[in-house]
DNA sequence: CGCAGCCATAGACGGTCATCGATATCTGGG
DNA sequence: CCCAGATATCGATGACCGTCTATGGCTGCG
């Protein structure tokens, strides 16, 4: 089952130091944070990672996220499941509902990797 | 197909503005956004993309870059298409090479996106 | 001209992805 | 205990992606 398990510890580390445009980044760090870039790399997805960031709290409800898209319940909770995996997203469960927050240390971390030598 | 026509330049003005994490962004930016994370959400054009940037100049030959990977020269060749294409990469030949260089304002703009508010 | 080397394109093939409808699971209320 | 609502999972399907081999178009050299 899957559980892609993207490792966001390492990620973490691996992501932080080296800004892609200053020397080559190594097969090892391309291969980690790929996937995190897939997973960013969908209108829905990014809407959502938008969605939630930008509620109130920083924290959405699943209720209100299906709201904005023409999609059925199943495609937002299996676009919500791949941020999930990608560490990009949290989830907390109260009661009958779920309640989404952004890992703004990950995003961090892919924008410092993407970004040219910040000073 | 051909020419995806990813309109960099509206990408340089829609995604340099809203850091995603601040309020909603629209469905037109997430549009216009996810194809150049999608062209760089691959290892191969991540390595590639860095073996260009860091390489002597900024800008890199084409028969150097097949050196680095296990992959054919055809798939070089296709993954160079995608980021040139998306708009991150630009080509220019002289003689019988081409010469590939990073456009830094489209990574810095990505950058922008994923980035928290930076102050 | 003819050959050799660099690069792009075309077509094919297997794998992955986004989406759906149907269904299962969980929670709170009457 | 049973129902209703929120969410997750399953299985199917059509589209897209990464890779390959084969081939074509260039350029420079002898």
């Amino acid at each position: 089952m899957s559980k892609s398990v993207i490792a966001p510890d390492l990620v973490g580390t691996a992501a932080c130091c080296p800004p892609l445009l200053a020397r080559p980044i190594t097969q090892a760090q391309a291969d980690h944070v790929a996937p995190l870039l897939k997973a960013l790399a969908d209108p829905v997805r990014l809407r959502l990672l938008s969605l939630v960031a930008a509620h109130a709290g920083g924290e959405a409800c699943g209720c209100d996220l299906g709201d904005a898209f023409d999609l059925s319940q199943p495609t937002i909770s299996h676009h919500l499941k791949v941020l999930l995996d990608a560490g990009l997203l949290d989830r907390e469960k109260r009661g009958v509902w779920a309640y989404y927050r952004v890992r703004t240390g990950v995003l961090a971390s892919i924008a410092q990797l993407v970004a040219d030598a910040p000073g």
